[in-house]
This record gives structure tokens, C-alpha cells and sequence, in this order.
RNA sequence: GGAUCGGUAGUUCAGUUGGUUAGAAUGCCGCCCUGUCACGGCGGAGGUCGCGGGUUCGAGUCCCGUCCGGUCCGCCA
């Protein structure tokens, strides 16, 4: 027996005892003829003392960090006590120690605040994950799993498992794509999720699914995506819309109760796709604070709901004499609480930021709405201090806020105020990482016109349903689009999908949908985005036959389990949350992967490299 | 595919207008120390300034190329 206690178990009611420990050495603290170590585990500290009887073989056994170490002896009182730690109020007076392996010096410290990078730290990720901040994160993750499954089994959910090794489907992201030795020439996709199988399952009659599960998708990486991720992946039969929303907004509840002890009562808020993009310029807002866009001028083929709204705004009737702002296709306003007094050098400064490439817009106009009353604007040549004040007015200025103004081409305006909004809630505090605001965005448009493929894509997936109001709209119109340009003209442009978001603290946390489950339907889908019979049989073939064989109305969602945890340890990273993560360029540094392979198995899998 | 920032001691970083022997902190090694827990004191070792080329009397510093890493845009149904 190696030990009799963990390092993290030891208290003052057991002085007195006997104990063996194993752990690895965190630092050795040498005073003359005593010696400390502090012994770490997994489940905490324990400090061994070394008294002038071991000294000697302490001098002729020389103790280095991340030594691996076992030692008998009895659990004392201490003298100085050490309220920082659990067991700090006992120490182990060592009568008898094994090295039981060395270590090499570590290329960082193994410490909260370690002195290594990023790249460090995942070349020697073993010796990362020793420390406790890390290993935090993987005890909450198990924490979040634990507690997802712990409500969909109370829930009847089943926990069935589907294969990595699939068919490639083109549509959305990038396959990664494994050679079938088998089948030469053949090659299988791992999946980007496991779509098709769980509506499969429903079909089945399976009709309460779910799986912790890893996805694929080959494209471009940022720091919070990964090549390799995981969803919790649900799907149900018999249900609505409502249903669905209904159950896993219970869900998240739920796990913030077992996981966080928070007790989100209140209830889930709800927007539609439009609003959100009108109203916070992004499909998933950060409702922890206000500031939202006022919206002074749009073009008219968008926001078919608001176009009352817009004969209110100030600029909604026609020239303002200002250039900048008539030949706008948007001008959209946010209110920046009680910065009215920055000064210009603060002011150029935002300048500076959306101009950066990323943002790329032109210019910045500025209101000042003094806490006085009094307004001063960077274009008070063009406007009266009545004009400056109902431009303020659409964004719910008060007296003390800095108006901000950005104006250009809808989309890219729309976004920039986004970002800038979420600059500013930034900079003033509001985004504060222990607050958690829930948030379902409804009614996604089905599809989006992709002027690159000159064509109609599912912007969910294709096997999302419309409204059921606007199934008729589907099937009795024609997809064909003779001008591209006329797109937002052609009615696919207006139908809505039954399709849903959720959205914590402005992260999209989980998406899903209520599926087609019709073969008229589904084919129809297919045509729209452009697939012709044969192409639709050779890809779909088998869920348009199993269509046709009782397929019940069904739906369901996936929560993107690895930002979930970031979010609830109040992280940005999700690398943090992964026991071995990839770098930025897909790579496992530590593993040196991918790599080459051997001559061999390329010949086996009949397949020659022609490298550009 | 594009933008941008970075690469200097084991590690994290500083390094002025191009100018003598490239520094700090931490880690490491040695000696001293009986109550530390970020121990302390004294001493020491440690560098192909990512790589290649160019400009110059002289390059860590300027220019070009390249590799690697970070962040972002496109992309990610």
C-alpha cells in the first residue's frame, strides 16, 4: 500500500496517527538541520517536516521539485499553522521517506500563477494539468457532465452511442476525412455532429435521446473554437417548439444549481432573430447590460417588421444635409452611460478602433449629452442642438452619456455597433463574469443567399423545419433565382425557420431546431439549396427512405459543452477546459500531430501525396 | 485566403537614435540558516538575440524573405 491518506485529507483531530503519504514534492523549504516539503496530490497540500535525524539522508537524497515521494509518519500539531490551506494546521513528522522517482527540473513552475506560456504549457500539458487551476477546470467540467446527465436521465433521456466513422455531407463545415484501407480510394468523414443518426433514432422510436459526444469540423480555428469539440447532443419526437425550450432551459437551470448552487429562477427572456439584430445588432446579445441601438436610418428590404419604427426616426424623412449620414444605407446610434466627459484624445481613440480592419468603418460621430442637458457633437455643423437631442432620443441617451454614431453599408454597421457596444459594456464593467443572463433567440431566418455559390444555404442545417405557417410558401414556390441581386425579393428570403439559440452572457451556448420530417418537404429543402433528385439520393437517400417509414415530428438541440464549462468557471478560454487541447493552427503540440506517415501505409491505402 | 502583434538566459520579459563586455526577475547549482509556507542571506553558472539574406565601419535594433506562435476578419449549416 502505497498511502494511507491523500495529501488534501489530514486534519487537527488526526494528530497523533500513524500515516503514510505519497505525493510529489511542490518545494522544499531548507532550514540548516530542518527541512520542509510540501507534498502535493490531486487532493490538496500536506507539509512534511524533516527533522535533524533525516537531514542526513535528506543531504545524501536531494529532494527536487515534482519528485515523486513517499513518506511514513505521524500527524502533528503545528506550531506555526498556516490558515491559507486546508490541512494547515498539521504537518507529518517524517520518521522514514522513499524517493519513489525523480523528476527533471520543470520547464515552468507548477503553481496557480505558473510563469509559462501558452505554447509551454501544452508541450508539457501532463505537467500543466498538476496544477490546480487547470485541474479546477476538468473537475468542473466532469461537474457539468455529471449534472447534464444527471437531469436527461431523470428526464427518460437514453444515452445512445453513434459512429465516428460516417459519410461526407458537404453541406456546412469542412469534413475531416479518414481512407478506407478496406475500400480503396473510399473515405470516410468523421462527423460534424451527429445529426443524421439522431433523427434517425427518433424515427426509431427512441423518442428521448442524448450523448456527450465529439464533433469534427476542418475549418480555420480561433481561440475559443476547436478542430475537435463536444456537444451535448439531444433530440426528442413528439414535440414543439415550446417543448424543447421548455425542457433544456431546465436543463441549463438545472446544471447551474447542481454545478454553481445558483438558483436561476427567473424566467428564460425571449427574442426574435430580428430583434436581436435590430435591437443589439447581433444574433446573440449580451443582455447582462442596456445599450441598445438606435436605429436612425435602414435600408427598406431588411427588418420588414420595423419599417413603422423607422418613419419615427429623425432621419427616417429624408436628406439631413449631412453627407455622411444621407448616403448611409444605416445609421445606428448607442448610448454609452455617463461618459460625456471624455476627452478627445478617448475619443480618438474609439475612432481608432473602428477603423481598424476588423471593424473598417469610416468614421465616428460623437454627441456629448452633457449631465447639464446642454449637447456638443462632433457634427453640430450639421445638425441643431433639437436634431442632436432626437438622435439621442432613439438610443435612450440620458444626460451624462456619450452617443455614439456609426453609419455605412447595413451589415458591416450593424455589426461594428455590436462590437462597439460590446467594448464599452466591457470597459464600464458590465459584463461581469459571475452574472449569468439566459436568453432564447427565436425565429431564424431559414435561409441565407450566398452570393459566393450563387445560391440558397440552410442557415441552421438543412434539415431544419420553416414556420409551419410558412411550409405552404416553401413548397408551392419555385427556389430558382434568375438575378442574384434580386434575392431579398424572392419569398425564401422571408421564411422563418423553427429554430432556436441559446445565448449566455452573448455566447451562443446551444442551437437546434424542429426538423423536417416529410419526404416532400426534405426533398423540397434539398432542391432550394440547390441538389438535383440524383444528388439528393446519392447524399440523404437513407433519411429520405427512412422518412417514409413513420417518421415522427421531432427536434432537438446541441449545447456546445466545451464553452458552456468556460463560461460557467468564468473563463474566456475554452483550452482551459480540455484535458489536451489543440493550438491555434490545429495542431497537439505536444504529441507533434498531425504528422507524417509511414510509405507503407500510404500504399496500403493506395494513395500518393501530390503536395503544392 | 487576409490583417495585425510577437519570437532575446530554463521561464516571463526589458533592451534608448544602429555604437564598448546584451540586462532584470524568477528558476537552476553551491555554501549558510531550527518554524518556514512567495522562507531568508551570500556566491555562481546560464545567450547561435527564431532562421536566411541585405544595408552599414558597426545590426538584438534598419530592410527583404522565411519559419513558428498569439489575436482578429473571411470561414465555422
Amino acid at each position: 500500500m502505497y498511502r494511507t491518506h491523500t495529501c488534501g485529507q489530514l486534519r487537527l483531530t488526526d494528530a497523533g496517527t500513524a500515516v503514510t503519504l505519497a505525493g510529489w514534492v511542490q518545494t522544499v523549504r531548507k532550514f540548516g538541520s530542518i527541512t520542509f516539503v510540501d507534498l502535493r496530490d490531486r487532493y490538496g497540500i500536506t507539509q512534511l517536516l524533516f527533522n535533524e535525524n533525516l537531514n542526513e539522508q535528506l543531504d545524501k537524497q536531494p529532494l527536487g521539485r515534482e519528485f515523486v515521494l513517499q513518506a511514513n509518519g505521524i500527524v502533528h500539531e503545528r506550531s506555526n499553522k498556516n490558515v491559507n490551506i486546508p490541512t494547515g494546521e498539521i504537518e507529518i513528522l517524517v520518521s522514514e521517506f522513499k524517493i519513489l522517482n525523480k523528476s527533471a527540473v520543470p520547464p515552468f513552475t507548477i503553481q496557480d500563477d505558473t510563469d509559462g506560456g501558452d505554447d509551454l504549457r501544452m508541450k508539457y500539458r501532463y505537467l500543466d494539468l498538476r496544477r490546480n487551476a487547470v485541474k479546477r477546470n476538468l473537475e468542473l467540467r466532469y461537474a457539468v457532465n455529471r449534472a447534464a446527465r444527471n437531469y436527461l436521465h431523470e428526464k427518460g433521456f437514453i444515452d445512445i452511442e453513434t459512429p465516428f466513422l460516417i459519410k461526407s455531407t458537404p453541406e456546412g463545415a469542412r469534413d475531416f476525412v479518414v481512407p478506407s484501407r478496406m475500400n480503396p480510394g473510399q473515405f470516410y468523414a468523421l462527423p460534424q455532429s451527429p445529426q443524421t443518426f439522431k433523427q434517425l433514432l427518433m424515427i426509431s422510436g427512441y423518442d428521448r435521446y442524448y450523448q456527450v459526444v465529439k464533433c469534427f469540423r476542418d475549418e480555420d480555428l480561433r481561440a475559443d473554437r476547436q478542430p475537435e469539440f463536444t456537444q451535448i447532443d439531444c433530440e426528442m419526437a413528439f414535440v414543439e417548439q415550446e417543448d424543447i425550450l421548455n425542457m433544456f432551459e431546465g436543463m441549463i437551470k438545472s446544471i447551474f444549481k447542481q454545478v454553481k448552487e445558483i438558483d436561476y429562477s427567473e424566467i428564460v427572456e425571449r427574442m426574435t432573430w430580428e430583434d436581436a439584430m435590430w435591437t443589439y445588432g447581433n444574433d446573440k446579445p449580451d443582455i447582462r447590460f442596456g445599450m441598445k441601438i438606435g436605429n436612425l436610418k435602414i435600408p427598406s428590404t431588411i427588418f420588414l417588421n420595423k419599417q413603422e419604427v423607422l418613419k419615427a426616426s429623425p432621419l427616417g424623412k429624408g436628406a439631413s444635409g449631412f453627407p455622411v449620414f444621407d448616403n448611409a444605407e444605416t445609421v445606428l446610434a448607442i448610448a454609452v452611460p455617463g461618459c460625456a466627459d471624455y476627452t478627445r484624445k478617448q475619443t480618438d481613440e474609439l475612432t481608432e478602433w473602428v477603423k481598424r480592419p476588423q471593424i473598417g468603418m469610416q468614421g465616428l460621430v460623437f454627441i456629448k449629452y452633457n449631465a447639464d442637458g446642454s449637447v456638443k457633437s462632433s457634427v453640430d455643423k450639421f445638425f441643431n442642438e433639437q436634431q442632436l437631442k432626437q438622435i439621442t432620443a432613439t438610443c435612450e441617451g440620458k444626460p451624462g452619456d456619450l452617443i455614439l454614431v456609426l453609419a455605412g453599408r447595413e451589415e458591416k454597421t450593424r455589426k461594428a455597433i455590436s462590437e462597439l457596444r460590446l467594448l464599452m459594456g466591457q470597459r464600464l464593467g458590465l459584463r461581469k463574469d459571475t452574472e449569468f443572463k439566459l436568453l432564447w433567440v427565436l425565429d431564424f431566418p431559414l435561409f441565407e443567399y450566398s452570393e459566393d455559390d450563387n445560391r440558397w444555404v440552410a442557415r441552421h442545417h438543412p434539415f431544419t423545419s420553416p414556420k409551419p405557417e410558412q411550409i405552404d410558401v416553401m413548397i408551392n414556390n419555385n427556389p430558382v433565382i434568375k438575378d442574384a441581386a434580386d434575392y431579398l425579393n424572392h419569398p425564401y428570403s422571408n421564411i422563418k425557420a423553427n429554430a432556436y439559440d441559446m445565448v449566455l452572457n452573448g455566447n451562443e451556448i446551444g442551437g437546434g431546431s424542429i426538423r423536417i420530417f416529410q419526404r416532400e418537404l426534405q426533398e423540397k429543402m434539398f432542391a432550394a439549396l440547390g441538389m438535383d433528385e440524383e444528388e439528393q439520393q446519392q447524399k440523404f437517400g437513407f433519411l429520405l427512405g427512412a422518412f417514409e417509414y413513420g417518421a415522427p415530428p421531432h427536434g432537438g438541440i446541441a449545447f456546445g459543452f466545451d464553452r458552456l464549462c468556460a463560461i460557467l468557471g468564468g473563463s474566456e478560454s475554452i483550452r482551459d477546459f480540455i484535458a489536451f487541447p489543440k493550438n491555434n493552427s490545429g495542431r497537439d503540440v505536444m504529441l507533434d500531430a498531425p504528422g507524417p506517415i509511414d510509405q507503407k501505409q500510404f500504399d496500403e491505402l493506395q494513395i500518393k501525396l501530390d503536395l503544392k
